[in-house]
RNA sequence: CGGGGCGUGGCGCAGUGGUUUAGCGCGCAUGGUUCGGGACCAUGAGGUCGUGGGUUCAAAUCCCACCGCCCCGACCA
């Protein structure tokens, strides 16, 4: 490819939007261009390393005995409707109607059209196993779009489907991907951890995340630093320290305009745990709930959804008032009769808290959980902090952020039953299909390696995913001599498969130098005049950025040897 | 959805009631000099100042509404 012929249009000054480093240089390298929020286009640049990660990506399912295949991004109603998912996605679903006013949505995911083919296709344990594939777009409107690729409203997705007649063989194809996946990030050169999460919308029992450590990144994971155990905070159920205030009678006491847990706990001068909070949900379908936790620690909404019910949310001000008659920040949990009271675990047995009194601007002191007021259950409902206990080792915990490239997920039969797929066995009882369900990002896996392997300069794309494997920098390409060495050398790194692109743009030599190193392109190879008259060539390693001087003669051979010592810094 | 910020040639910005052609840098075009790390000179093209209303003798500038984008907060690839 020649670069004065193609659309790559680098940008000299930092675009306004971009926020992140990985998002800056994509914009400014002239990989994507985004079109509207969370909407993007893949310049020729950027979708040569989608195909790359693409390409990989097939290898390892294809190497499990994943078929590939491709399922409509738009889906009629119906089929949402029997998994329930057409109410519990909400606003995050895409949704249109056709000339005749009958639903659709933009697939959000492919759970169900899957399990729809595996219906009608699937009759017999003798059709099982089975791995389902495809690499395609998909929509969720998300609330909020950020960090350019990495949270976008359409993004490409490979998603696979296992089908199974048995949870061992669910086991069996849920292992197969982890190492599948595993050998995916490898390759694509990131770094990771494999952390234990939890189902959420996609329903069923275990799950596990891929996880880039990241600053900024939206993930919060809790490590142990003890016996190395590593969970997403949205699933890990950590051990808390029980902590409980004096045993005293109840009394109100004055807070006029302290609502927030801060201000009480400053205004009373009392720790923060030594106030209960609640927290009212509703749901348009069913009861509402009151949540009491203690003040030093949030409610983890993950397992009020999983436990109650995906409609429940937090109450609106109105509802509170309505309910409560009292505005937010002074309700609680006492003299309350028709609403059901869950409280976290860490709160049983407590005396001598604090909670809202029901009445604006007062608090109540000397609560005393058992005596005061009616608990149907206590559960862990917090969200993990920073020190709290790891449940397998009792070590202490450590949060980090990270980037979630892909996420695995034991399904079982949560679609197979709703949507009826079922087989009959060797015994001639039907049964429904034992599912699995796992995605990757593959923008995701674009974007990080932009933010795990920029330096100063640039991206450093890893030889397995970069758009181009040299980049032959020609100074004077004007000059008849310079242009023919400069073909020539073309023709014989062509020869030999390396993807090159060719800098053939009649400008100062900075502006190219600068570019290659934007751009990320592993290898650069420089010709100019110096070059042809003593026949020594400079190439250049993006990622050591070491140059090796060579004879025209052996800059096939040295990049040869180069290419493979990158492949095997991967260490796959 | 709540809070904060921003919309002026392709990009980054200045101008915040009144010099008839709305500026600057980068980029772009033409010619020339350059040419191993973002060169220089000359000439030139390109803007209904986000959209729609309103106030005014006069609006990029003031007011209202809407649209869009970015950032911070309850979700996921």
């Amino acid at each position: 490819m020649k670069y004065s012929r193609s659309l790559i249009r680098t940008l000299k000054e930092e675009p306004k939007e971009a926020e992140t480093k990985g998002h800056r240089l994509l914009l400014r390298g002239g990989f994507i261009k985004q079109l509207a929020a969370g909407i993007h286009s893949y310049l020729p640049l950027g979708w040569r390393i989608i195909l790359r990660i693409s390409q990989i990506i097939r290898e390892e399912m294809e190497r499990i005995g994943a078929q590939e295949l491709l399922l409509p991004a738009i889906s009629p109603r119906n089929i949402w409707e029997e998994s329930g998912r057409w109410q519990e996605f909400g606003d995050d679903m895409f949704r249109l109607k056709d000339r005749k006013g009958r639903d659709y949505c933009l697939c959000p995911t492919h759970e169900e059209i899957i399990t729809e083919i595996a219906r009608a296709k699937i009759k017999s344990y003798r059709d099982l196993p089975q791995i389902w594939f495809q690499i395609q777009t998909k929509f969720r409107d998300e609330r909020r779009p950020r960090f350019g690729v990495i949270r976008s409203r359409q993004f490409i997705m490979k998603d696979s489907y296992s089908l199974d007649i048995d949870e061992a063989g669910l086991d069996h194809n849920y292992a197969l991907h982890e190492e599948a996946y595993r050998r995916i990030f490898k390759r694509c050169g990131l770094e990771f951890e494999v952390v234990e999460a939890s189902g959420g919308l996609m329903g069923g029992g275990e799950s596990k995340e891929f996880i880039a450590r990241i600053d900024g990144g939206e993930a919060l994971i809790a490590h142990c630093t003890r016996c190395n155990f590593q969970a997403d905070t949205e699933a890990v159920l950590g051990k808390g320290e029980f902590f409980t205030g004096e045993d005293s009678p109840i009394s109100e006491v004055a807070t006029p305009q302290q609502r927030t847990v801060e201000e009480v706990s400053d205004y009373l001068d009392v720790s923060r745990k030594n106030l209960v909070k609640s927290i009212f949900f509703t749901a348009p379908d069913k009861p509402p709930i009151l949540i009491l936790l203690r003040g030093d620690y949030e409610v983890n909404e993950n397992i009020i959804k999983a436990k109650f019910g995906f409609s429940y949310n937090p109450a609106s001000p109105e509802e509170i008032v309505k309910f409560f008659n009292a505005e937010p920040g002074f309700i609680g949990p006492v003299g309350i009769k028709d609403i059901t009271i869950y409280a976290d675990d860490l709160l049983k047995g407590t005396r001598g808290m604090i909670t809202g009194a029901n009445k604006n601007g007062y608090h109540i002191r000397g609560l005393n959980i058992d005596r005061d007021i009616k608990v149907s259950e206590f559960l862990n409902l917090r969200k993990v902090k920073s020190g709290d206990r790891c449940t397998k080792c009792g070590g202490k915990l450590e949060l980090y952020q990270g980037l979630e490239l892909g996420q695995i997920f034991k399904l079982g039969t949560k679609y197979s039953a709703k949507l009826d797929a079922t087989f009959l066995d060797e015994k001639g009882q039907l049964r429904p299909i034992i599912m699995g369900s796992y995605g990757i990002g593959l923008e995701r896996i674009m974007a990080c390696a932009c933010e795990q392997k920029a330096d100063e300069s640039g991206i450093v794309w890893p030889i397995s995913i970069a758009p181009f494997e040299v980049y032959l920098l020609i100074l004077n390409p004007e000059e008849p001599m310079i242009k023919k060495v400069a073909d020539e050398i073309t023709q014989s790194l062509t020869h030999s498969h390396f993807s090159i692109i060719i800098d053939d743009r009649d400008l100062s030599a900075g502006i190219k130098f600068n570019d290659s190193e934007l751009l990320g392109i592993p290898m650069r190879v420089t010709i100019g005049p110096r070059g042809v008259k003593e026949n020594r060539f400079d190439i250049y390693i993006r990622e050591t950025k070491k140059t090796i001087s060579c004879s025209r003669a052996q800059i096939v051979e040295e990049c040869v040897r180069i290419k493979q010592e990158l492949y095997r810094r991967l260490n796959v």
